[in-house]
DNA sequence: CATTTACCTGATCGAGCGATAAGATTCGTT
DNA sequence: AACGAATCTTATCGCTCGATCAGGTAAATG
C-alpha cells in the first residue's frame, strides 16, 4: 500500500528516505539498518517509512530498484550515439563506466555483495529483476570481444566475477582501503587509474588503442 | 571472563561455537547473526556463548582470529621448503593459494568485505591485527615481481584490491553465482580454472612458465 | 567417597526492533 | 472559506535481541 504520491512534499520525502535507506542498507546490511536509523538520517519519524512504503522489505526493494535504475540509465546515456563505433572501444567504455559508477555509487555493489552471500527471497528477487539483465549484457560483451580475439575463451561466470570483483571491491571496501593504505579510493585520480587497470587487465591490449 | 578451558568437552564446545559463529557472522553480518541462532547451529544453549566468550563482540573476535590464523598457517605450510625456488613461481603459488583458500573458506573474505564497508572499532581491530600483515606480504610480493618486470609499476593499493577482489568475489557471492549462471563455483574444476585466470591476469606471462 | 570446579541450562531482565492505530496538520480543489 | 485527501507525528503494541543470574550436572582431585 504505497501512498499515491501526488504532492511535491511527498516526493521529496520519498527521495530523502530512499537515499538514507541506500546509505544504511549498503553499509550495515538489511538486518543491521534499523528503520529508526534510516528515518533519523532522512530527517523524518520512523512510522513515516511505513506510510510511504509497505514495510522494511518493500523499502529495501524500492531503494534497490532506484539504484539499479540509475546504473542502467547512466550506462545507456554513456553509450548512446555510439552506434558506429568500434566494438572493442565500446567494451572498454562499458568497463570504464562500470568502475566509475561503482566509485560514485559504492552502495550498488555493497548491497549486491551483501545479498549474494546468502540464498533467500531478496537474492532471488534481485537476481531475476536486476542482476540477470546486467549479466547478460556483460556476457554479450564478452562474446563480442572473444570473437575478435581480445579475450581468452573462458566461461563467462569467471570473467563476470573477475571483472566486477576487480572493478568494484576497492570502492566497496573504501573505509578499509583508507585505513590500510592511507589512499582515498574515491579521489578522481585513483578512480581513473583503477579504471585503466581493469580495462587493461580484461582487454589485452594488442596494437590499437582507444578512449 | 573467558573460562579457563581445561577439559576436553569444553574445547569441543568452543570449536563448535566458533564454527557456527563463522558461518553465521559471514553470511548474515555481525548484526544479522543472533547469538541464539549461533547457539542453535552449534547445538548448545544461548547463555553458553557468554560462558565461553565474554560477549558477542568477543566471540566475533575469537572467530575472526581463528579464521585468519588458519589462513596464515595454511599459507606458511604451502610455502615451506621453497627457499631456493624462483620468486615468480613463489608469487604464483601465493596467488593460487589465496584463491584456493577463499574457495575452501569463503567466510574469510565475506567477513572482511562486510566489516570493511563501515569505519568502526571492529574494522580498526581487524585491520591492525590481521589485514595489515597480509597486505604487507602482498606488497612485498608485488615489489619482487615489479623488480623482475613481471608487474606494471602501479600503486600497491590498486593491485591488492584488484587481486583480492578478482580472486575472492566469486566465492563470497557463491549463492548468486549458482543462481545466476547455474555454475557451482566450489566445484574443484571451477576453483582451479579461476586460480589459473587470476594468476595469468596478475602476472603477465612472458616466456618462462612454472607451477 | 567427598569435594571442588569446569561446564551447561532454564528463567528472566531491559533495550531496541518493525509495525500499527489514532489523530494532528497541511495543501490543493471547489 | 470549507472540504477532503495527502502527509506526518505521538503513543504504543508484541517480539526478539544480548546479557545476567541462580542453580544443576558431571568429571577430575584429594
Amino acid at each position: 500500500m504505497s501512498a499515491v504520491v501526488s504532492r511535491p512534499a511527498g516526493l521529496e520525502t520519498r527521495r530523502a528516505i530512499l537515499d538514507a535507506a541506500l546509505d544504511l542498507f549498503s553499509k550495515r546490511s538489511f538486518d543491521g539498518a534499523s528503520t529508526r536509523a534510516i528515518a533519523e538520517l532522512a530527517g523524518v519519524t520512523q512510522p513515516l517509512l511505513n506510510y510511504h512504503f509497505a514495510g522494511k522489505e518493500e523499502l529495501w526493494r524500492a531503494a534497490v530498484d532506484d539504484l539499479f535504475e540509475r546504473f542502467r540509465t547512466s550506462m545507456q546515456r554513456r553509450l548512446s550515439g555510439l552506434r558506429g563505433v568500434d566494438e572493442v572501444t565500446i567494451a572498454k567504455l562499458m568497463v570504464r563506466h562500470f568502475v566509475e559508477f561503482s566509485a560514485a555509487n559504492p552502495q550498488l555493489y555493497r548491497i549486491i555483495m551483501q545479498e549474494s552471500k546468502r540464498a533467500g527471497g531478496r537474492l532471488d528477487w534481485m537476481v531475476e529483476t536486476h542482476v540477470r539483465p546486467m549479466y547478460e549484457n556483460a556476457v554479450a560483451m564478452f562474446e563480442r570481444l572473444a570473437a575478435r580475439g581480445k579475450l581468452a575463451p573462458v566461461a563467462p561466470a569467471h570473467l563476470y566475477y573477475l571483472l566486477t570483483g576487480a572493478g568494484a571491491s576497492v570502492f566497496v571496501m573504501a573505509p578499509e582501503c583508507q585505513r590500510l593504505t592511507g589512499v582515498d579510493p574515491f579521489a578522481p585520480e585513483f578512480v581513473a587509474a583503477h579504471a585503466d587497470l581493469v580495462v587493461d587487465l580484461l582487454i589485452r591490449a594488442t596494437t590499437e588503442e582507444s578512449a
